[in-house]
RNA sequence: GCCUCGGUAACUCAGCCUGGAUAGAGUGUCAGCCUUCUAAGCUGAAAGUCGCAGGUUCGAAUCCUGUCCGGGGCACCA
């Protein structure tokens, strides 16, 4: 559609004698802030100055060598210095609702990333380490843009690296051999681990013998290494559990643990790339020359880091997925870790480094805007924040109907996933959030519920008659013409949020699509009307393109609430 | 100190990339709407020096510079 205006303006301004070019008339051509202003606008300020006349005067000179009759456009007005497009409402309707209906969840799909994938590192919680709301954001944020890219036609490698390996293990081993209990291990694996990693890390004189005991395990050191797997699969048991609860299903398991080998052959390459200067006894790379500090890659002790490792991760998915881009979704304090990592890999001669990506999110903060610590045993656990939740949306079903206890399980689980997705992905994910419980299940409003609310309500009418794809359309209503509108915008924000690697465009669509309908629920009656049969199909459009939007954010609609 | 992200209504935020028509939502407050497709909803009102100061521009919340405030990072953690 945008085209059109586009190319309707490019043969007028001729006839004016202007030489202006469709980018450039591209690049002007707008969406008015509201509806009654028309669909497309175009603003005349920029030629003021080469037709030495005022922008009011070159609309109406414009708009009068327009001739429209034969296209889409219903009428071409202008007012003051823009000249503004509508669009033939029926028509466009009538294409929109028809389209959407025919394609059902293809809807809006695109296909930029046909044969060609895309690695998605998310979520990676620490091994040993309760599951806490800092990897909530990795998580919700890092499998909503794995299914951007799907919907792109991407493949998508979704990625689960495990932070297996590293010091903390030499502490927690340390732990356990000093004050470890088999039984509570057994009760509450990860709160016994935490006890255990809190105890160590509070008290200094314990710091060299933990380094020691990781140096050991390295070595293969036969009781550091049992304790380690038993504390890996513990661990592991705990988070899939947690992910099978939020219906999130990874490609890959990997972990840090796994390049215990490829990393000398990075320090190797590191050595021969003459990357490598020694340091204080450690083996370090100077970035200095790019304004990004000293990486670590070894140290004085001969054990590895977390850049090593990721060194040698980055190299060895490159070589077994071949992908076109790869996504690391970690939070943003790690913004120098990686692009070191990126500057050092791109040294080393790999050109595919500038596919790399730091998808980077702000913190969850303390009350007092702090940082949570797990050194300190201060964290938020995912577990605890998810079971109020649902606890929560049981009272709130509890108070409107009467279910048995199966379905009223079900209904909670899928409210509260949906409150605590849409709750983190409406921000932007740059920011730091502050947390705090009680709006964090907020059902009200611009909520997760209100979106799953909406979509019920056009399924019980669904219920009651089927659309079919036999519909006319007659004089619309402005909530029928908005509803119509943002189902047509559904695909440009899909791709936009794919761009951008931003799934709030998302959140903040499908809200703006549950308003639009709350809206024409609540003044265009369905069942019983004239207008039944286009009616009908719309709101089976907008079931659709909900469901499709939600679904690119991770979140299952109900189809009852 | 250096790097980086943020500062928009009482509160939480969108808009900034790609400058344009009266700066938008939600919460909270106040006033309305359920014998009619689910009121987790809808309608309306009050509420803003877009941190501050310069600059660019016909036009700046949006771009540039400076500055203040807050978060995060800056060599043996990840």
């Amino acid at each position: 559609m945008k085209q059109e205006v586009i190319s309707i303006l490019e043969n007028s301004l001729k006839k004016q004698k202007l030489k202006i070019s469709k980018q450039e008339i591209e690049k002007f051509v707008e969406v008015p802030p509201s509806s009654d202003l028309g669909d497309y606008a175009f603003p005349c300020f920029f030629l003021a100055e080469k037709m030495k006349i005022s922008p009011h005067q070159i609309a109406i000179k414009i708009r009068e060598t327009i001739k429209y009759k034969e296209t889409d456009f219903e009428d071409i007005t202008t007012n003051g210095p823009y000249i503004n497009f509508f669009f033939n409402r029926k028509n466009l309707a009538r294409k929109v609702v028809f389209e959407a209906i025919t394609r059902k969840d293809k809807y809006g799909m695109g296909k930029v990333g046909k044969n060609k994938k895309v690695v998605v590192e998310f979520s990676s919680p620490n091994i040993a380490k309760p599951f806490g709301i800092g990897h909530l954001r990795s998580t919700i944020i890092g499998n909503s843009i794995a299914n951007l890219c799907e919907f792109q036609g991407f493949k998508s490698v979704k990625l689960n690296y495990l932070g297996d390996w590293g010091t903390q293990f030499g502490k927690i081993i340390l732990g356990f051999t000093k004050f470890g209990s088999e039984k509570k291990l057994e009760k509450d694996p990860i709160g016994h681990m935490l006890e255990l990693y809190v105890k160590i890390s509070k008290d200094k004189k314990y710091d060299e013998e933990a380094r020691e005991w990781f140096k050991k395990l390295e070595e293969g050191d036969q009781k550091a290494v049992v304790l380690w797997r038993v504390f890996r699969e513990l661990s592991l048991k705990e988070f899939e559990s947690l992910y099978k609860k939020m219906g999130i299903v990874f490609d890959v398991y990997s972990g840090e643990s796994d390049y215990q080998k490829q990393m000398k052959e990075v320090v190797k390459i590191l050595k021969e790339k003459k990357l490598l200067k020694e340091s204080e006894g450690a083996l370090v790379v100077d970035l200095n020359e790019y304004n990004l500090g000293v990486a670590l890659i070894q140290k004085s002790d001969g054990a590895t880091l977390y850049m090593t490792r990721d060194l040698a991760a980055a190299i060895d998915r490159q070589k077994k997925y071949k992908f076109v881009k790869m996504v690391y979704e970690v939070g943003q304090e790690q913004k120098l870790h990686f692009k070191q990592l990126f500057k050092i890999l791109e040294l080393m001669g790999y050109s595919w480094a500038k596919n790399c990506v730091h998808v980077e999110h702000g913190l969850y903060l303390d009350k007092d805007k702090k940082k949570f610590a797990t050194r300190k045993g201060k964290t938020i656990l995912m577990k605890e924040v998810l079971d109020k939740t649902i606890s929560l949306a049981k009272k709130e079903i509890q108070k409107r109907t009467k279910l048995n206890k199966g379905e009223l399980e079900k209904r909670a689980l899928k409210i509260a996933i949906a409150s605590i997705f849409y709750g983190d992905l409406k921000n932007n994910r740059k920011n730091n959030v502050v947390f705090d419980l009680k709006r964090f299940v907020s059902f009200e409003g611009d909520t997760g519920p209100y979106v799953l609310y909406s979509y019920a309500r056009a399924s019980s009418i669904i219920r009651k008659d089927i659309p079919t794809k036999k519909f006319e359309v007659s004089e619309l209503f402005d909530q029928e013409i908005d509803l119509v509108t943002r189902l047509l915008n559904f695909e440009k924000v899909a791709f936009d949020a794919h761009t951008s690697l931003n799934p709030s465009l998302i959140a903040n669509y499908s809200y703006q699509l549950a308003k639009s309908f709350n809206e024409f629920y609540h003044s265009c009656p369905v069942i019983g009307s004239e207008e039944i049969a286009f009616r009908l199909a719309l709101v089976e459009a907008f079931r659709i393109v909900l469901r499709n939007s939600l679904k690119l954010l991770g979140i299952n609609v109900l189809e009852e609430m």
